[in-house]
DNA sequence: TAAAATGCATGT
DNA sequence: CATGCATTTTAC
C-alpha cells in the first residue's frame, strides 16, 4: 500500500522463481529482485534467466511479491527471457500437483509441460477464439443410460465424471468430438489425450466432420510436431485463440483457458505413461486437473482399466455402458478355439498353425467378400526360440541371452543380447538338438498365412513391418495381419478377426497381463461387423480362462472388477499406492534408512534385477563365458492409497538430502509403474 | 561458475 | 594462533 492508500505493483519488485535443475533440495522457489529496467516485462508465468550459485540457469516466475521473507542479499535477474507467460496459473497448480503425486521435481514436470521457447511464433498476433456451437445428435448417445445426462451436463459446464465403456462398434471418434464440442459450445475449454498419433488422426477427422477444418476451432498437440510449430499452437492454447485440444501425452499440461471437460481414451495403453521422471501417467494428470480446475472428466474405451474400475467403485466417476442386450446385438460372435494345431487333420491348417475352427471362420469371411483380420502379439518375425521337444526356452551358451532368428533370410539362430550365432544348439533339459519358434511373430506368420490361403492378399501393418502401420483399408478379400494396436479399420468392418498365440500374452508373469490382454482382444474385436451382420472373433485360448470368457461376453466391466478384486487381494495397484526404487544396492539402503515413512508404509525386497539390464542398449557383445552382471535391485514401498501423498512426500524429502549430500549414483523412485509385479 | 565458508600449512 | 592460499560448499 502506498500512503495514499491505493495499491502499487510497482512495490512487486520481487520475483519467485523456479529453478531449472534437477536437484531435488532446490526443488523450491527462490527470491530474485527485479531490476527496474525490466518493468512490466517480468509477469507470473514468464521464463527469466538467474544467477544461481556461481552459473546462469533458466527458470519460471511463479510468483512476484514486494517482501521476501529471505534473510540474505537477494540477487537480481539477470534477464527476462520473453514476456510471454508460457505457465498459467492452473498449470502451475497442475505440475506442482503433479510432482507431489510423483515424487518428482516442478522443475522436470515443467519440461514435460512446456514446450521449448521459439523467438518466431511469440511474434504472431493474437486470434480471437472461433466460438463453437450447436448440439450433436443426442440419439446416439441415449443409448446409453446417463449417456445424455452427461451430455447435458457438459453443455451447462458442470463438472460431470464418468468412466464410459464403448458399445461394440461405436463410432468413438465422432462420439469424442461431440463431447469436447459441447463442452466448447458451452463457452468452456475441452482436451483429449489419445495413446498415439493414429488414434489424434481419428479424432482430428472428426472433429473436422463436426466442427469444419478452421484451425481456430480446435489444436492438435503431438510430438511430432516441428518446434516453432509445436511451440506456436502451444502459444495459441495458452493465449486463448482456441479451446479444444487434442493430442497425445503431452497434451495432458496444455494450458486451455476456463477448462471444462478433460477426456482420456484408452487408458489401459502404456503410451499414457511417460517414460520421463517422475513418470507421471496421463490419466492421473487429467484427474488432478478434473479436481482442481473443477472440470467434467471422461475415461473412454472399450476396455476397462483397473483404475477406471476404482473410480467406479469410489463413487468418484459415474459408469456410461451399454446395456447388456445392446452389446449383445452389436458385438461379433466370439468363440474360443483352444484346439491343439499339431493333431489338425488339415495340413493347410498345420503350416498356419490356425485350428480348423479358425481356418474354417476366416475362409467364409474372405468368401464374402469381407477382410479377415488376425492379430499377432509380438513385432518382428521369430522373436524368440525353443526347445522343439520340451519347450524350454533357448539361451545362449557365452552370455545366457534369448536366442532368436532375425530374419527370414539368415536361418541360423543367434543371441539377441551378444549376437554371437547358437551353432550346435542341444537343450540343456531333454538334450534335444532342434529349436522352433516360441512366440511367432507377425512376418513368419504371414508367411505361413501365405501357404495356407494361396491366392488371398495379404496386408501387413506395425511397426516393424516394410508397410509400417496401416491406418484403414478397403473392403474386399484380404488378410490383415497387425500387431496390437497396429490394425487398420475396414471401412464396413472385418468380416472376421483371429487372435493368435494369446498364451504369449495371457502366460506373462505380469499381473497386468489379464487386463492387457483383454484391452488388446476388444481392440481388435470391436473392428469387426456385428454378429447379425456376419462378424466373428476367434481366439486362439482356453475357453476355460476367465479373461477368454469375459471376452466371449463382451464384458470389460466385469474382468476391470474382478482383476481390482485380485489387486487387492494381493495388495499392488491401483487397490493400494506403490513405489518403486530402482539402483544399487547400496544406493537403495542409502534412502531408504533416510526415509521418514508413513506408519503404514511396507518395504518389500530387495530384488535383484538380473534379466533387466537399464543403460544397455544393444550392440556391445558380452565376455566369453560370462553373464553381464548387473547390480541393479528393485526395492517395493506400499501404503494404502490415502497415505499416497505420505510415501510421495517421504520419497521427495529422501531424495532432497541424497542431491544435497551430493551423492553420485541416482536412485530411480517411481511411483505406481506400469512394470511391476 | 561467483562468493562465502572451511581447511590447512606456515611463520611468529 | 594469525595469516595466506587452496579447497569445498552454498545456492535468493
Amino acid at each position: 500500500m502506498k500512503p495514499d492508500g491505493s495499491e502499487s505493483s510497482a512495490a512487486l519488485n520481487i520475483a519467485r522463481v523456479c529453478i531449472d535443475s534437477p536437484l531435488t533440495h532446490l526443488d523450491r522457489l527462490f527470491d530474485y529482485q527485479i531490476p527496474d529496467e525490466f518493468g512490466d516485462q517480468v509477469v507470473v508465468g514468464c521464463r527469466v534467466r538467474v544467477r544461481f550459485a556461481g552459473r546462469l540457469l533458466d527458470g519460471y516466475v511463479l510468483d512476484t511479491i514486494a517482501t521476501s521473507e529471505h534473510s540474505g542479499r537477494l540477487a537480481r535477474l539477470i534477464r527476462v527471457i520473453s514476456a510471454e507467460p508460457v505457465l498459467s496459473p492452473a498449470v502451475a497448480r497442475l505440475t506442482r500437483a503433479v510432482a507431489d503425486r510423483y515424487a518428482g521435481t516442478l522443475s522436470d514436470v515443467l519440461r514435460l509441460a512446456i514446450p521449448p521457447r521459439r523467438a518466431r511464433p511469440e511474434k504472431l498476433p493474437v486470434g480471437e477464439p472461433a466460438t463453437v456451437s450447436g448440439r450433436p445428435d443426442t440419439q446416439v448417445w441415449e443409448r446409453y443410460p446417463h449417456g445424455s445426462t452427461y451430455l447435458d451436463a457438459l453443455a451447462d459446464g458442470r463438472p460431470a465424471r464418468a468412466v464410459w465403456t464403448l458399445r461394440p462398434g461405436e463410432d468413438w471418434p465422432a462420439r469424442l468430438a461431440e463431447a469436447a464440442a459441447t463442452a466448447a459450445a458451452g463457452g468452456r475449454g475441452a482436451l483429449v489425450v489419445l495413446p498415439d498419433v493414429r488414434d489424434v488422426e481419428r479424432l482430428d477427422a472428426a472433429l473436422t466432420a463436426h466442427l469444419g477444418a478452421d484451425d481456430g476451432r480446435y489444436v492438435v498437440l503431438t510430438a511430432d510436431l516441428r518446434p516453432d510449430e509445436r511451440y506456436r499452437r502451444f502459444l495459441a492454447v495458452r493465449r486463448g485463440s482456441v479451446r479444444i485440444v487434442i493430442g497425445t501425452r503431452a497434451a495432458a499440461f496444455a494450458p486451455v483457458a476456463d477448462l471444462g471437460l478433460v477426456a482420456i481414451w484408452d487408458d489401459g495403453d502404456d503410451l499414457h505413461a511417460e517414460p520421463r521422471a517422475p513418470y507421471p501417467h496421463v490419466r492421473e494428470v487429467l484427474l488432478l486437473r478434473s479436481h482442481l480446475e473443477n472440470c467434467a472428466a471422461l475415461v473412454a474405451g472399450w476396455s476397462r482399466s483397473t483404475e477406471a474400475a476404482v473410480l467406479i467403485e469410489s463413487g468418484w466417476a459415474h459408469e456410461i455402458a451399454a446395456p447388456r442386450d445392446e452389446v449383445r446385438r452389436a458385438a461379433p460372435r466370439i468363440q474360443a478355439s483352444g484346439d491343439d494345431v499339431e493333431q489338425s487333420r488339415d495340413p493347410a491348417a498345420r503350416s498356419a498353425r490356425l485350428p480348423s475352427l479358425a481356418l474354417r471362420v476366416a475362409r467364409e469371411a474372405l468368401a464374402s467378400g469381407a477382410p479377415v483380420l488376425v492379430q499377432v502379439p509380438r513385432r518382428g518375425y521369430v522373436p524368440s526360440l525353443a526347445c522343439d521337444r520340451c519347450r524350454t526356452s533357448a539361451r545362449c551358451r557365452s552370455c545366457a541371452g534369448p536366442l532368436g532368428q532375425a530374419s527370414a533370410g539368415s536361418a541360423a539362430a543367434s543371441c539377441r543380447w551378444c549376437a554371437r550365432p547358437a551353432a550346435a544348439w542341444e537343450c540343456p533339459v531333454c538334450g534335444a538338438r532342434r529349436l522352433r519358434a516360441a512366440v511367432s511373430g507377425a512376418g513368419r506368420t504371414s508367411e505361413e498365412l501365405g501357404r495356407a490361403f494361396p491366392g488371398v492378399s495379404i496386408r501387413n501393418s506395425g511397426q516393424t513391418a516394410a508397410s509400417g502401420v496401416l491406418c484403414s483399408i478397403e473392403d474386399g478379400p484380404a488378410l490383415v495381419v497387425a500387431t496390437p494396436g497396429a490394425e487398420p479399420v475396414a471401412r464396413s468392418g472385418y468380416g472376421a478377426a483371429l487372435l493368435l498365440d494369446s498364451w504369449a500374452l495371457l502366460g506373462r508373469a505380469d499381473l497386468r497381463a489379464g487386463e492387457e490382454t483383454m484391452r488388446r482382444w476388444l481392440g481388435a474385436a470391436s473392428l469387426v461387423r456385428s454378429a447379425s451382420a456376419g462378424g466373428q472373433v476367434i481366439v486362439m485360448a482356453d475357453s476355460g480362462h476367465p479373461v477368454v470368457q469375459a471376452l466371449i461376453r463382451w464384458d470389460p466391466a466385469g474382468l476391470a472388477a474382478r482383476e481390482l478384486g485380485e489387486r487387492r487381494e494381493l495388495g499392488f495397484p491401483p487397490a493400494l499406492r506403490l513405489a518403486t526404487m530402482t539402483a544399487s544396492a547400496q544406493a537403495c539402503e542409502q534412502l531408504l534408512a533416510s526415509l521418514v515413512l508413513p506408519s503404514s508404509a511396507e518395504v518389500l525386497g530387495p530384488v535383484p534385477l538380473t534379466d533387466e539390464r537399464p543403460g544397455y542398449h544393444g550392440g556391445a557383445a558380452c565376455a566369453e563365458g560370462e553373464r553381464p552382471v548387473e547390480l541393479m535391485v528393485r526395492y517395493l514401498l506400499r501404503t494404502p492409497r490415502a497415505d499416497g501423498a505420505g510415501l510421495a512426500k517421504a520419497l521427495h524429502a529422501g531424495q532432497a538430502l541424497r542431491s544435497a549430500a551430493k551423492a553420485t549414483e541416482h536412485v530411480r523412485v517411481q511411483l505406481d509403474p506400469l512394470d511391476v509385479g
